[in-house]
RNA sequence: GGGUGGUUAGCUCAGUUGGGAGAGCGCUUGCUUGACGUGCAAGAGGCCACUGGUUCAAGUCCAGUACCACCCA
């Protein structure tokens, strides 16, 4: 059947997806008696959609997993979603919102309900978008992190943790989202560069007429402070310390201490401590017992009592800011850039404030996660990142967990109403085992999404359960995730598998960069920069997105992605076509294996040479995810060499009379390793052509993955056609600088002292015919100089092209000349390198004698030259 | 303030233990060549950011400077 011209990726995508599905082949078993590769999928959020971030990582996902299937591991990558908390509960609030209902309205049993309707309706949009990309996970395996395995697996560990005295719970300053009303680990708090004012109030002292000018960006928070700082070693703290400031508008006494916290070059160097709002005043306040007094509520609204009480914290701060002006407070206001921290998943500006939340001690089980990494028990890729992961790892702060939601996995903690003790327990307890009271509370709050995500390659094979996919597939092989979760997943992940599994969750991470737009800036729906793979996908199909994705990826922490290289991709996809389109005519008949290797042409010879090699690199670089320089390899090869050169000088063998078997069988040979070879990357396109070939019957996704075998390469075969190709491109380019129109004959001359072209341009006269139109082709190593003759200076050869009446001869002059320039440089630097003594006794010998043979080349290219000159000026 | 990365053709980027500067896109010119105009062919285009150092030899290694980007406080 006749292909169509153009490879319509709309025909072939949905159908050939669901037959990989139906027949089961993304499924991996147990089987011991099989070398295995496992990866498991970093769980997209439950309200996410595809966004270019994911059409990466899940390609190179499949990239890797198609091709470790297709090298006969038992190939394993787990998919799943987690729930995240904040988000999906703000999803299905805003919904309750459009109803003018809260969550409150409907309680917490009836509230988790609905975001349970709400997932199983809305949720895991991405699954199916996951699909389209062409990905291969063993959907069979999918797993939530609510549900019900996942859940266990979270209360053993929590119960573990805290058993052990990792968890505990306390009073301290945390990171408060006002509009998500909870609280937030550090690390979910980004911090932005803004412009804001730095306001200096006059603080006056106790029985005395001094006061002390303090510098504040956060005017309302005065309303809660309980002392003045300032440096020990500022000259002014031997007279300060242990003297009572009044605080303005309120009136309240308030300490003066010293402490090294303080930046003794922020404002005046005298700070004032509020120690309920500030983190570093909450330090401040523990260590000289100052009172912690809260005076912005879960709302970031005033909490105190007088005229500022309820009014929401800006406000305030004007107004407390024009008392202080009127009042005689306020000596200066200037403009004043500081960072302010803001909820990673709204946006709002974070309170930071006082009070009761689970932690995790993380300084001991970060030690050994440090180990693991430094001794590439856990290989970070790119190596750079280590530097980050231990900087981060080595100052490891508590990790906050409790979050104030109902959506999530509630902490298995309650407390005896009659006695306060507090009970954590893997079910629901029957009585305080203290006082024997049966008035148990449950813990209100809810764990941290991470803290789930942090037991994902293990949990998502049964863990706690001693399974047998634990044993088989665990630890994993490779993650590979996006750098920017480093903290947030990657090394919570160490740190959790190697306390509770004793080993690290998997080998190897692969740390993908960040995708830029044109402009290499973020993109952000703000900024509406943002590509839509989907829309890319329905436009370009999934195999362009996914051969582009691969080929910008850059082991920077940036790469720019634009329309134009999926364009080029999906303009290979479209060679690649065309090229199967012109083979599978003549590949019908072929025999499956090559032929003797006497009936094998030069052409033949020199393709399987170039596949090979080319095979060899892709292999290393697809295992060293060098995924840019593996598409590259193969791009080239694909289009340079098969489809520019090897397809045309066949194409006279192909359409003879006495069809070439040699040359079908290299052809389908050549066609069928590259449809392999780049399967992993192209699942659709490839798979598709695959079905057209003749005795295809197991399907390309399942195939073997071609191994390389080293006799194929011919360095002599490739040196000769490199040989033939210089001489046919000098052929072309005379053509084309002389307006010799395309199919008028003209006849060649090349004069070379290399027998080996001499032989081939005998013996491969039908090249130069075929793609340069030359009737008559002679080589040797002295030839008369016909006059009236285009000329080519080449390495090894001298390409003569005797034209009557065409030749413009002060163009020829000036190309000759600006020739001769060159290569009288190239020959000014390898003389210097001669002349040079140390060069001649440190240079290694092969180094020497390659600038040697350069010389010679240089001179003979140069005498060339100036001959063809002089016979040009005699005109 | 601390840290990390980048600076190579108009644009996007390769350049693998230091030894003759590369690709794709874009641009110019020519082509209904029997797979492909999503194509074929031929071209033009580079003090490899700057300064110094190491070396026989530096785009490549070291130090510093400038600019850009990101992370942490």
């Amino acid at each position: 059947m006749e292909l169509p011209k153009q490879y319509d990726h709309e025909k072939v995508e949905d159908r050939i997806y669901d037959f990989w599905e139906e027949n089961g082949y993304f499924h991996a078993e147990v089987d011991p008696e099989k070398p295995r590769f496992s990866m498991a999928i970093p769980p997209p959020n439950v309200t996410s959609e595809l966004h270019v971030g994911h059409a990466l990582q899940f390609t190179l996902h499949d990239i890797v997993i198609r091709y470790q299937r297709m090298n006969g591991k038992e190939a394993c990558w787990f998919p799943g979603m987690d729930h995240a908390g904040i988000a999906t509960q703000n999803v299905v609030e805003k919904q309750l919102d459009k109803e003018d209902l809260t969550r409150h309205d409907l309680g917490r049993e009836k509230f988790v309900q609905r975001v349970w309707a709400w997932k199983d309706e809305y949720g895991g949009k991405i699954k199916e978008q996951l699909k389209a990309l062409g990905s291969s996970p063993d959907w069979d395996r999918e797993r939530f992190t609510l549900d019900e395995g996942l859940s266990d697996a979270v209360t053993e560990a929590f119960v573990r943790l805290y058993e052990e005295g990792y968890i505990y719970q306390g009073e301290y300053i945390i990171n408060w989202c006002p509009r998500c009303s909870t609280a937030l680990s550090d690390i979910e708090v980004e911090h932005e560069e803004e412009e804001g004012k730095l306001y200096w109030i006059k603080y006056e002292i106790v029985d005395s007429d001094d006061f002390l000018s303090v510098a504040t960006t956060r005017p309302e928070t005065m309303l809660g402070d309980t002392g003045l700082a300032i440096h020990p070693e500022d000259d002014r703290a031997e007279d300060l310390v242990g003297k009572t400031a009044i605080l303005p508008l309120v009136g309240r006494e308030i300490p003066i201490v010293a402490d090294e916290v303080v930046d003794p070059e922020f404002g005046t160097g005298i700070v004032k401590v509020t120690p309920a709002h500030d983190p570093t005043d909450f330090g401040i306040g523990k260590t000289h017992s100052l009172e912690a007094i809260s005076v912005i509520d879960d709302a970031a609204n005033i909490d105190f009592e007088g005229k500022y009480g309820g009014m929401d914290r800006y406000e305030a701060r004007e107004e407390l800011v024009e008392d202080l002006e009127e009042e005689g407070y306020l000596l200066e206001v200037e403009d004043y850039k500081h960072s302010v921290g803001h909820c990673q998943r709204c946006g709002t500006v974070i309170e930071p404030s006082v009070s009761e939340q689970w932690f995790v001690k993380m300084d001991n089980l970060a030690r050994p996660a440090i180990e693991a990494v430094k001794t590439d028990e856990v290989e970070l890729i790119p190596e750079r990142w280590k530097k980050v992961y231990f900087e981060w790892m080595e100052n490891i702060q508590d990790w906050c967990i409790s979050r104030q939601l109902w959506w999530g996995h509630r902490i298995p903690a309650w407390q005896c109403e009659d006695c306060g003790e507090v009970i954590v327990s893997r079910g629901t307890p029957e009585e305080c085992p203290e006082c024997g009271g049966t008035d148990l509370t449950q813990e209100e709050d809810v764990l941290d999404t991470w803290f789930s995500s942090a037991l994902w390659p293990f949990s998502v094979m049964g863990w706690p359960e001693k399974t047998e996919e634990l044993n088989y597939f665990f630890p994993t092989d490779l993650l590979i995730t996006g750098f920017d979760i480093i903290f947030f997943w990657v090394a919570r992940m160490i740190m959790t598998s190697l306390h509770f599994m004793g080993e690290v969750p998997f080998d190897q991470v692969l740390l993908t960069p960040l995708i830029l737009d044109e402009d290499g800036e973020k993109m952000s729906s703000s900024k509406g920069n943002i590509l839509d793979p989907l829309e890319l996908k329905e436009e370009y199909g999934a195999d362009a997105v996914r051969f582009a994705m691969a080929s910008s990826t850059t082991k920077g922490r940036g790469m720019k992605l634009s329309v134009r290289e999926i364009e080029d991709k999906r303009n290979f996809l479209n060679k690649l076509w065309n090229a199967a389109r012109l083979a599978i005519p003549h590949v019908e008949e072929a025999p499956g294996s090559l032929p003797d290797p006497a009936r094998l042409e030069f052409e033949d010879r020199w393709i399987l040479s170039r596949f090979e090699r080319t095979l060899k690199s892709l292999r290393e670089d697809v295992e060293d995810y060098s995924f840019k320089a593996a598409t590259n390899e193969i791009y080239d090869f694909v289009w340079h060499d098969f489809c520019d050169w090897y397809l045309e000088l066949i194409k006279s063998r192909l359409y003879s009379e006495k069809k070439s078997e040699a040359a079908s069988a290299v052809l389908r040979r050549v066609l069928t390793g590259t449809l392999k070879a780049l399967h992993p990357f192209i699942p659709f396109i490839t798979e598709e052509i695959w079905n057209k070939l003749p005795h295809t019957s197991t399907p390309l996704m399942i195939s073997d993955f071609p191994e390389p075998e080293g006799e194929l390469i011919d360095d002599g075969v490739e040196e000769g056609m490199s040989d033939m190709q210089e001489i046919i491109n000098a052929v072309r380019s005379v053509r084309a600088g002389m307006n010799v129109p395309s199919g008028k004959e003209i006849s060649v001359l090349v004069e070379t002292e290399d027998p080996v072209i001499t032989g081939l341009v005998a013996e491969k006269k039908v090249y130069f015919d075929e793609l340069a139109d030359v009737s008559k082709i002679e080589a040797d190593s002295d030839l008369e100089r016909p006059a009236n003759s285009a000329r080519r200076v080449l390495e090894n050869a001298e390409v003569i092209v005797p034209l009557q009446g065409v030749i413009d001869f002060e163009e020829e002059k000036e190309r000759i000349e600006k020739e001769l320039a060159e290569v009288e440089d190239d020959l000014a630097d390898t003389l210097k390198k001669l002349d040079n003594k140390d060069f001649l006794t440190k240079a290694p010998d092969e180094v020497v004698n390659k600038e040697k043979d350069k010389k010679q080349e240089f001179l003979t290219r140069i005498d060339r030259l100036e001959l063809n000159l002089n016979a040009l000026e005699g005109n």
